[in-house]
DNA sequence: TCGTGCTTGTGAATGTGAACGCAAGCACGA
DNA sequence: TCGTGCTTGCGTTCACATTCACAAGCACGA
């Protein structure tokens, strides 16, 4: 047993890989080198190389790595090789954004169902979905839906929490500026837009 | 000369303290302890300490940190001390909700500019601000702006930012999924949500 | 004025990830 | 069939970040 803990790190870089042989694949080019591949992503050729070589081996020495079928690796590691179904909580501007965002395809990533508490919000029409009443989330369950992107305010993010907990949901994308308790079974990645707009004026001369 | 290279990661903290210290400011609370901060944010006290002590003693033993004069201190470590202008180019979905959004203002970070290329949507109004022309964006230089939003399709962001490269701008927080070539001088930072969402199905069980 | 208790500040140790450099080994042509 | 050139895979080294453990030192009360 040959077993090793994957950095972290290395699955974050993981989608961008995915991204780019899927790209690759429809400039019909049928292998690239860790250092052609380096180059367009701007990364060092190593780092690729030693991230895939955590999965196996994909490469072929002297050649590179095969479109195809790495790209259908990396959506395997990923479980991305079949559809993913979110539910999106929030139909506010950041969360109608979001419904309406045609980029998540590209992953297979599909928002299926959009749950506010706002009743004017209520049966009005989002994309392809028809937001429905946050108190109605159970309904989610019968649905195979196990990912979730947050878009609430901060101070209900924790209360519809607590509720996703109950609808099988395993993984949660989160927008607002807060700490999220969940379960282990859990995994929550928060994205704070103004915490990152707030860095930057430190690196100005 | 008592140099020291500040970790990345700690300056990548700093918002997060700074808002802490801002919201226990109007809790009335004027000290707090690193482990009492610590339980807050779900950190670790000496991580806390770690960070803040590379900036110099700001805190008190026996006491903790006084909360008003931290919050100033960290203000100015980031150069939030003094309000800081943004300008958001696209104004699209994303960047409507962007331009809509309250919280960066805790930040004293404004968005004092928008622009667009859509004729349909210069002279428009968004929040407080009108929608002008992309090709008017030398305009900024006057303004003192030095920061920029990047909310427009992957394939014009790089063209974007060679326009705002010339106008004095010296921080980037792009949102579409592409490496942006920037001078030395201007810092960015790239949030692809769609790339976080893709990690959260490997977690899954 | 002095002692006690509490919390900071910080060097040292540990852990984690990135970068390097080279042996392994496939493809292809002679 | 064998040699050459190229690129992977991976052990090792290096850099960075986190955690630990404890001395330093302020506040407060006796
Ligand atoms: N808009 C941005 O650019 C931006 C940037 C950074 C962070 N955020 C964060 O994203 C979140 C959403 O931002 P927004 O601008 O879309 O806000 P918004 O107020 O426009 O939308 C919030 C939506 O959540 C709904 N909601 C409130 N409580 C709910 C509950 N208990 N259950 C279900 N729905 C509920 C509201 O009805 C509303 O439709 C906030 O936490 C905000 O801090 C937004
Ligand atoms: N909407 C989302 O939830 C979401 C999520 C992740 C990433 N993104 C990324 O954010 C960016 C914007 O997304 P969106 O959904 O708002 O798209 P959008 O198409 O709604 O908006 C893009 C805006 O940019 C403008 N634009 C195009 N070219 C321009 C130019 N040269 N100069 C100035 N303006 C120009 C368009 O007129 C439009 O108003 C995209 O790169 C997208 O991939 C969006």
């Amino acid at each position: 047993m040959n077993y090793q803990k994957i950095p972290d790190e290395t699955i974050k870089r993981m989608p961008m890989y995915l991204r780019a042989f899927s790209i690759l694949k429809t400039e019909n080019q049928d292998t690239i080198s860790s250092s052609q591949l380096a180059e367009r992503l701007h990364l060092n050729p190593p780092q690729i190389r030693k991230d895939l070589s955590y999965f196996g081996a994909f490469g072929t020495r002297g050649v590179g790595y095969p479109v195809a079928s790495t790209a259908d690796q990396i959506r395997g590691i990923l479980k991305l090789d079949v559809p993913q179904k979110a539910v999106l909580v929030g139909a506010g501007r950041l969360g109608a954004a979001i419904a309406e965002y045609p980029g998540f395809a590209l992953f297979d990533l599909n928002i299926a169902a959009i749950f506010d508490n706002d009743p004017s919000k209520i049966g009005t029409k989002i994309g392809t979905n028809i937001v429905e009443d946050i108190e109605k989330i159970d309904t989610i369950k019968a649905c195979d839906i196990h990912l979730a992107i947050l878009a609430v305010p901060a101070d209900t993010a924790q209360s519809v929490v607590d509720g996703l907990a109950d609808c099988h949901i395993k993984g949660i994308l989160n927008l607002s500026a807060c700490y999220l308790a969940v379960p282990k079974s859990i995994k929550v990645v928060t994205i704070d837009l103004a915490m990152e707009l707030g860095t930057l004026p430190y690196y100005m001369m």
